[in-house]
DNA sequence: AAAAAAC
């Protein structure tokens, strides 16, 4: 095992060995707010009405509607491109200016092509013939480049970027659930038909064996032009889930033709991205466009990301170089739709990843502007997949706003469940929880990454600060860190270099890190939801997991929850956990606060689908958990409590004079 | 009550 830090490729390199306490000398001041004048002046309305609904029916015949049709796109037949094409200069350097030329458009309108400048701008830039373009109707495949190819796919001995090969045999102990009218019949192979043969290349190259359940399921599903909400764990390859079948259908289907915009005017470009995915955080934004430019690879797709917190011009530059598939975080999405430079009018995918997040009261208004009051295709004239470990049934009944007949899936972990994560709870009363965390750093063998979690920025700063006090690296990642921060908290925790990490939510959804072989709820969230999440980022690819939660009477409103949370993953649940539960349970488990009723639980695995289980009745339930107190009073045996307070002690071998953790 | 997400 090389010493090889890897580092995602990230602003941050040149920072890298700065010592375990970078984050000590971070001002940690609110960033200034200044907005400069111009930024304020949106571009205005939405422009784009009307011209840009001339094509149809990309999905399956979704049926006769007498729009013009630009031939008709017919799956599996290929569908008419000649206005889809872009030329590729036969090396000649072309000039600078993106084609709005009608390559055979017939009649009206006039179709351009969605920006194709990489292969024009060869002439400032650095040369990279690997990107390959779409043609009457053929795939160009660009050539391959093997510093890309290192970039983007690393080396099979990278130890931080083992993804793969790892447990693929227990796959087919997971157990899955479809429901929904029509459900296709799952693959079992990365193989063509139905997967293109270039997104199989680029599945070989990235080490991926075989489909993981979710996959085995969402590819089918997907080609068939269905709707998906897809109920599976992070780590159980849900990120392929979508991209493997929406590229390999953009890579049989060629482009869209993108009607000509009469209103784009003379400020220039808009882009027209065909497939649309939104994250909650930015962290799990980036992630997700660092897989897509790996399965994009040489293809005519061109991967896009945006979000909050960085430099937007360099946003708008990228943006301009190709926009066919754009991973955004939704405010800096609704700032470039504001100011015209992207239009959703082409979206053929939309995909909602941690969509029980999207749809929470915080981001329901966003998405709904996105979907639904922009320029975003139809219901009706896109695929829509949502995807997330967890989907309460309140959420469910709100996404069916933006799904058409979908099909509902149900998928356990790798590792036949999360068996594979050991779940312990102590009983630590809020001013022991320090001293306890010490003893537990102390105590625990240490074989890779520790990730702490709590409720409040403040306590992320406070708690990392803390940590160093008593020589553990350690690192904060929260919302009021500046984007570079965080970008570099999260870079030295996965290279091991802080091999702890005190995060808040931001941290606790969809991140794939490498080696993280403790979650420490050191607060617990009030949703148990989000501790489902969060020890989520351990345990992964089949790899085992420790995660441990610090409670006490405060968390009695998730006690319920937690117990059938710890029930349902066969875990030992303490006595005092089952005392409290018993307490704030009467009448047993009836409960309407109860886990099971809220539309998961079942098989120990995945979600329910809520159109099952839901006796006709449309929509009866309500989100407020129960919230019998009982007014019991017992006495609970204060197990963090009699603890001397932390007295100075070495840190364990292992923490000392840390600078790689592998 | 807090966190996240645009400037």
């Amino acid at each position: 095992m090389s010493n090889g830090s890897y580092n995602n490729g990230s602003l941050d390199q040149q920072f890298a060995g700065m010592g375990i306490n970078e984050n000590r000398s971070n001002n940690r001041g609110p960033p200034s707010r200044y907005v400069p004048p111009h930024m304020r002046n949106s571009a205005g309305g939405n422009d784009n009405g009307g011209a840009s609904t001339g094509w149809s029916d990309w999905n399956n015949g979704s049926g006769g509607n007498d729009r013009p049709r630009n031939g008709g796109y017919q799956r599996g037949g290929g569908w008419n491109s000649s206005y889809s094409d872009y030329g590729r200069g036969g090396g000649q350097n072309r000039s600078n200016f993106y084609e709005r030329g009608s390559y055979g458009g017939g009649g009206g309108g006039g179709y351009r092509n969605n920006y194709r400048q990489h292969d024009n701008d060869r002439g400032y830039q650095r040369r990279d013939d690997s990107h390959g373009y779409w043609k009457d109707g053929v795939h160009h495949v660009g050539n391959r480049n093997p510093r890309t190819e290192k970039d983007l796919f690393g080396s099979a001995e990278d130890v931080d970027r083992q993804h793969t090969g790892i447990n693929f045999e227990k796959y087919d102990d997971i157990p899955v659930e479809a429901s929904g009218d029509g459900c296709p019949e799952p693959v079992t192979t990365f193989t063509n038909p139905p997967l293109d043969n270039h997104l199989i290349s680029n599945i070989e190259l990235a080490r991926y064996a075989i489909p993981t359940p979710v996959q085995k399921y969402s590819i089918p599903i997907v080609g068939a032009g269905r709707d998906l909400m897809a109920c599976a764990q992070t780590g159980s390859g849900k990120t392929g889930g979508f991209l493997f079948p929406v590229l390999s259908e953009l890579f049989l289907k060629g482009p869209l033709p993108v009607a000509d915009d009469p209103h784009a005017g003379y400020r220039g470009r808009k882009a027209h991205p065909t497939v649309l995915i939104l994250a909650p955080t930015r962290e799990l934004v980036s992630q997700i466009f660092e897989e897509a430019k790996k399965f994009a690879y040489r293809s005519w797709v061109r991967p896009a990301v945006v979000y909050g917190g960085a430099d937007i011009g360099a946003q708008l530059r990228q943006i301009d170089r190709g926009c066919d598939l754009l991973v955004a975080t939704p405010g800096r999405l609704v700032d470039l739709i504001e100011r015209a430079r992207i239009s959703l009018a082409n979206i053929q995918y939309l995909v909602l990843d941690e969509a029980d997040r999207m749809l929470d009261m915080g981001f329901e208004p966003q998405i709904r502007r996105i979907v639904e009051k922009e320029d975003m295709t139809s219901v009706q004239d896109r695929v829509t997949l949502m995807f997330s470990a967890t989907f309460p049934r309140d959420i469910q009944y709100l996404a069916r706003d933006f799904l058409k007949d979908y099909i509902f899936l149900s998928v356990g972990r790798v590792g036949s469940t999360s068996e594979n994560i050991t779940q312990k709870v102590e009983y630590v009363e809020d001013a022991d929880k320090r001293s306890v965390l010490l003893d537990i750093l102390h105590s625990t063998e240490v074989s890779g990454l520790t990730l702490v979690f709590v409720e409040t920025k403040r306590m992320a700063d406070a708690l990392s600060d803390f940590l160093l006090c008593n020589n553990f690296p350690a690192t904060a990642i929260h919302g009021d860190r500046t984007q570079r921060e965080r970008e570099r908290a999260l870079d030295s925790f996965r290279t091991g270099r802080t091999p702890i990490m005190v995060a808040t939510a931001v941290a606790a959804r969809g991140l794939d890190i490498a080696n993280v072989s403790h979650v420490i709820s050191y607060d617990l969230p009030t949703d148990i939801d989000d501790y489902v999440h969060r020890i989520g980022r351990t345990g992964r690819a089949g790899n085992t997991g420790l995660a441990t939660a610090f409670f006490n009477r405060n968390n009695k409103n998730i006690v319920n929850d937690f117990v059938d949370i710890l029930k349902e993953a066969n875990q030992e649940v303490p006595g005092f956990l089952e005392s409290i539960a018993r307490e704030n349970r009467p009448g047993g488990r009836g409960g309407r606060g109860g886990y099971g009723g809220r539309g998961r639980g079942g098989g120990g695995f995945g979600g329910r689908d809520f159109r099952k289980y839901n006796n006709g009745n449309d929509y009866s339930y309500s989100r407020g958990g129960d919230n019998f107190n009982g007014g019991g009073y017992n006495n609970y045996p204060p197990l963090g409590g009699g603890r001397p307070s932390y007295a100075p002690r070495d840190v364990p071998m292992q923490y000392q004079n840390k600078t790689s953790w592998f």
